[in-house]
RNA sequence: GGGCCCGUAGCUCAGCAGGACAGAGCAGGGGAUUUCUAAUCCCCAGGUCGGAGGUUCGAGUCCUCCCGGGCCCGCCA
């Protein structure tokens, strides 16, 4: 509705003073009483016109007037308040009814290719609360993207090489050896294990499957390929795909224990994952970035433009020559590669995997990482707006008015896993959207699991019920089926303030929806589901739907059918369920 | 020392590509239940938008400085 606003503007300045208009603001006024839209134009245009703001508003206002979509258009200390008429809000509600979810479409993306990564946990570990944020707000904006008209896809980025996968394997196998009694055989491992192995309790669940899996065949090297074949066997009702990749070199006891690990935790990672409604459409190795050589071949490419230089045998990149404050290490002085270097690897592939945007979301603890790969990218030709990098905050959990720190299973973080057991996936998902991602949100348990209005997610659940329960009754009590008869021809019957205002805000909605996608701001669709129940309980509460004069009523369920197509399509956007009852 | 984020009602926070008297929920006080789900609704009270300057017709919103809090500054990932 604002872009119809925004063109009628722009026509009415065309007529009045043969110009275009300037790049104007068409926004909900802070106080609804000034009316349903205003506008700034009247600011803009008085420089150029050499007037005062409030006469050309009032030329508008008058122009405006005319036209049936309005009410009213008036000029206030410079702006233009305008008002819908029924007419207007009537034929647009009746657009919604017959339409749908369709109604709040629009094609914004037309088919841009935008990838989304997300969560990209390292799998060495359960998903914690801090990842299940990023999870959600990077589906939700998946799911603005593709209604929205964009290609999107969800992508994960696996951290499968390297040392911390390593540490695993050492990790499990110190874990497998302690099982069997056996720790103080392996002194090197044990020392490692202390020194720098992953503690949560995890890593005894991993040992202790592998164990059952393979007896204590590991304690003896040569029996590593034996090992293999036995868990492949044994019927583990995840894929073995570390595994059965895992050939050996050095160290192979390891290896195998590193491979059985990332299988474990990767169906892990994505069982939560799932839980919560999501599922990723790539599932990107970083290790296959090295088996492809593509690490390599972008050494060699920034060498050829000549950003890499060497110095105390390592290799450097001149990632302070655009903006960052100083060169960074693309491969150690021991042979190995920086994770900076596959990164830039990775995003090198996303470009050339043709994705027109591509949109990070990263732990805040890696802001400092984005000047650099963005300098980076520019060095590949990459432009400046294709990579888009968000921040997630962390989130701290509160019970019983405490913070809840640690949890044994994981060590030192609270695993994603018991919160969404605790309190369920509409709940966690809801309330990781109530704050923008990028500062620290504190989530207080007691409050999700209370049944009450304390409690926001209820709230506006409740709201969805609450007219699926009004229609469930009117079929049982008179026969009508306001799911499948079609009442947009009763609206006429409608003469509360309160019922224009719902129909204005349920079609306001897909404004809000389309803000919220360019803007990239998910979160602010909890508010506007708040506030869009807040009005319906109101309106329920104060107004009987059966029981009223028949066209009156048909009017009526029309009104909430519409109001629950924008509750139940935000909630969908959001990935939490509109329940039928509660 | 440098960088990023935050500081809005007792609490948790919206609002910040400048705009009209600063919003919501909770907590506090008072009310509504012969009813389509009270898991709801209504009323009251509550704020110098951390502080000081600046830009502007207009600043919670932009700029500078200061104060307070969090996070980050590795040839770790």
């Amino acid at each position: 509705m604002k872009e119809l606003v925004r063109s009628k503007l722009a026509q009415a300045v065309k007529e009045l003073y043969g110009i275009e208009a300037p790049d104007f603001k068409v926004e909900k006024p802070k106080d609804e009483k000034l009316g349903d839209i205003a506008t700034n134009i009247a600011f803009l245009l008085s420089k150029s016109l050499k007037r005062n703001p409030n006469e050309i508003a009032g030329d508008l206002a008058n122009k405006l007037s005319e036209d049936d979509t309005f009410e009213s258009a008036e000029a206030v200390r410079g702006f233009v308040n305008l008002k819908f008429s029924k007419g207007f809000l009537l034929s647009e509600f009746r657009k919604l009814l017959s339409e749908g979810e369709g109604y709040f479409k629009e094609d914004l993306g037309k088919g841009l290719k935008v990838q989304l990564e997300f969560v990209s946990a390292n799998p060495t570990g359960p998903l914690h609360l801090g990842h299940g944020r990023g999870a959600v707000v990077g589906d939700t904006l998946a799911r603005l993207f593709r209604f929205y008209g964009f290609d999107a896809t969800r992508e994960y980025y696996i951290n499968d090489a390297g040392r911390q996968v390593y540490l695993l394997g050492v990790s499990v196998l110190y874990r497998y050896l302690e099982l069997l009694g056996e720790e103080e055989k392996r002194p090197d491992i044990k020392e490692l294990f202390e020194e720098e192995g992953y503690r949560g309790e995890y890593v005894i669940d991993i040992a202790k499957a592998l164990l059952e899996a393979v007896g204590d065949s590991l304690l003896s090297e040569n029996n590593v390929l034996e090992a293999k074949e036995r868990i492949l066997s044994f019927g583990f009702e995840f894929p073995l795909e570390y595994t059965s990749r895992f050939s050996p070199e050095k160290e192979p006891e390891v290896e195998l224990c590193s491979a059985f690990g990332l299988d474990m935790m990767m169906e892990e990672i994505r069982e939560d994952l799932s839980y919560m409604g999501i599922d990723f459409d790539v599932w990107f190795s970083e290790r296959s970035l090295y088996e492809r050589g593509l690490v390599e071949k972008l050494i060699e490419e920034l060498k050829g433009k000549g950003y890499v230089y060497e110095a105390e045998g390592a290799l450097w990149l001149k990632t302070s020559e655009f903006g960052d404050d100083k060169d960074r290490v693309l491969r150690k002085s021991d042979g190995s590669y920086t994770y900076f270097s596959s990164d830039i690897a990775y995003h090198w592939d996303k470009f050339k995997r043709g994705f027109e945007k591509v949109i990070d979301l990263w732990g805040a603890d890696h802001h400092g990482y984005v000047p650099r790969v963005k300098a980076a990218l520019r060095m590949l030709n990459i432009p400046e707006d294709w990579l888009e990098v968000y921040l997630v905050q962390m989130v701290k959990l509160f019970r019983g008015g405490k913070e809840v720190k640690m949890s044994k299973r994981a060590g030192t973080f609270v695993p994603l896993r018991e919160l969404l057991e605790e309190v369920g996936p509409d709940a966690v998902r809801f309330v990781f959207l109530t704050k923008r991602s990028d500062t620290p949100l504190d989530f207080d348990v007691d409050v999700v699991k209370e049944k009450s209005s304390d409690n926001p997610v209820f709230y506006v659940q409740y709201a969805h019920a609450r007219i699926s329960g009004v229609f469930r009754e009117v079929k049982e009590r008179l026969g009508l089926d306001p799911e499948g008869e079609d009442f947009s021809g009763f609206l006429d019957h409608l003469e509360e303030d309160i019922e224009l205002k719902l129909m204005k805000k349920s079609l306001m909605m897909k404004d809000e929806l389309i803000e919220v996608t360019l803007r990239r701001d998910p979160h602010l669709i909890t508010y506007l589901l708040i506030d869009l129940a807040g009005l319906f309980h109101y309106y329920y509460n104060h107004y009987r739907i059966i029981g009223s004069e028949e066209g009156v009523m048909k009017g009526r369920l029309a009104l909430l059918k519409g109001v629950r197509t924008a509750i139940g399509l935000s909630l969908k956007l959001i990935g939490v369920s509109a329940p039928e009852r509660m």
